[in-house]
DNA sequence: GCCATTTATTTTATGCTTAAAACATATCTG
DNA sequence: CAGATATGTTTTAAGCATAAAATAAATGGC
């Protein structure tokens, strides 16, 4: 490996010109369009098959996981979207019948929302379907791509909230 | 390797239960998660450095590309987006100077909507924050990650591509 | 116990996004 | 060339998303 040359070319590059890192964004754009293209197809699917919608869904997958439920806070934190975007979302799904809401029992500021019987039930014929719908989307890829792609992404999650923690601590 | 122990487990479970695909969606969740964690920095930092939005940048990025402009259209195709989206989104572009629109010489339908250069300006200098901010999001990344992901994420694109147009096509 | 700060939630204003319907123009087919 | 079909765009209705401000309750320091 010719690392003289590398180095000459860097620092060469360094003195007129930032540095370059075409390389990532090639990256995050082939990552964004695998991201869209598989959460466009499940949004129309759940649609489809479901009569339901993809952020009422993921709300849903949320809550199946607590079986005593959780405060807004936390799934807010947790879907990773603002907490003004959960009231909507989960009154309406409360009229629907699909999850339920009381106040908690602890601290009279906060609510406590689980999935009602029938949203489980709704949302586990639902999650069947979407688990084999990702899997149809990623047939292409054999045991060691998931394997490997799993491990980088390990590290990007790391990297990536790493740098936006910067943002927000300080 | 035990190809027979991998058959008679396969052909055990098939008959009670569905195929598992559970490192799939673990993968997909994955995914997701960095893109979010991404994208959310991004539009946050588009809007305190540029107070500009995310999907504007987007549509001016794909500008950017052709210099000679493209119809709405095609736009939305390579944005990947709705139709109906657009017409508000180039509304206020063109407003605010930075996108010019005219009809298409060729069909009375259509209009080519291109950067003006005041747009190409801004665009130019929120493109290398940009770059810079995803080369730091992806810092934890080596040229070998850099590189095996893209592949398989290309081998992602094709199998989902697939997997989205069998769909729509019929 | 009181005051400052933090935390939980809602409200408001604005913008993004979609699907579906409507409309206009192009293109194809017989 | 006429009618059918396809394509380009906008409109409509509904829902999703954010940031920022407002409100309410909890917590911490003194």
């Amino acid at each position: 490996m010719s690392d003289d040359q590398v180095t000459l070319d860097a620092e060469a590059k360094a003195l007129e010109a930032p540095a370059d890192h075409k390389d990532e964004l090639r990256l995050w754009l082939r990552l964004l369009t695998c991201a869209n293209l598989i959460e466009g197809t499940v949004r129309r699917r759940l649609r489809e098959s479901f009569d339901e919608t993809l952020p009422r869904f993921d709300l849903m997958a949320q809550l199946d996981r607590a079986s005593d439920g959780m405060t807004l806070s936390e799934l807010a934190q947790r879907m990773m979207v603002s907490n003004g975007n959960l009231t909507a979302l989960v009154e309406r799904l409360v009229e629907a019948g699909q999850v339920s809401r009381r106040a908690s029992p602890s601290d009279r500021r906060a609510q406590v929302v689980a999935l009602t019987q029938a949203g489980r039930r709704a949302f586990r014929r639902m999650a069947d379907a979407h688990e084999e719908w990702i899997a149809e989307l990623m047939a292409g890829l054999n045991q060691r791509d998931v394997d490997d792609m799993m491990r980088i992404l390990g590290k990007m999650k790391l990297s990536a909230r790493r740098a936006a923690e910067k943002d927000i601590v300080s």
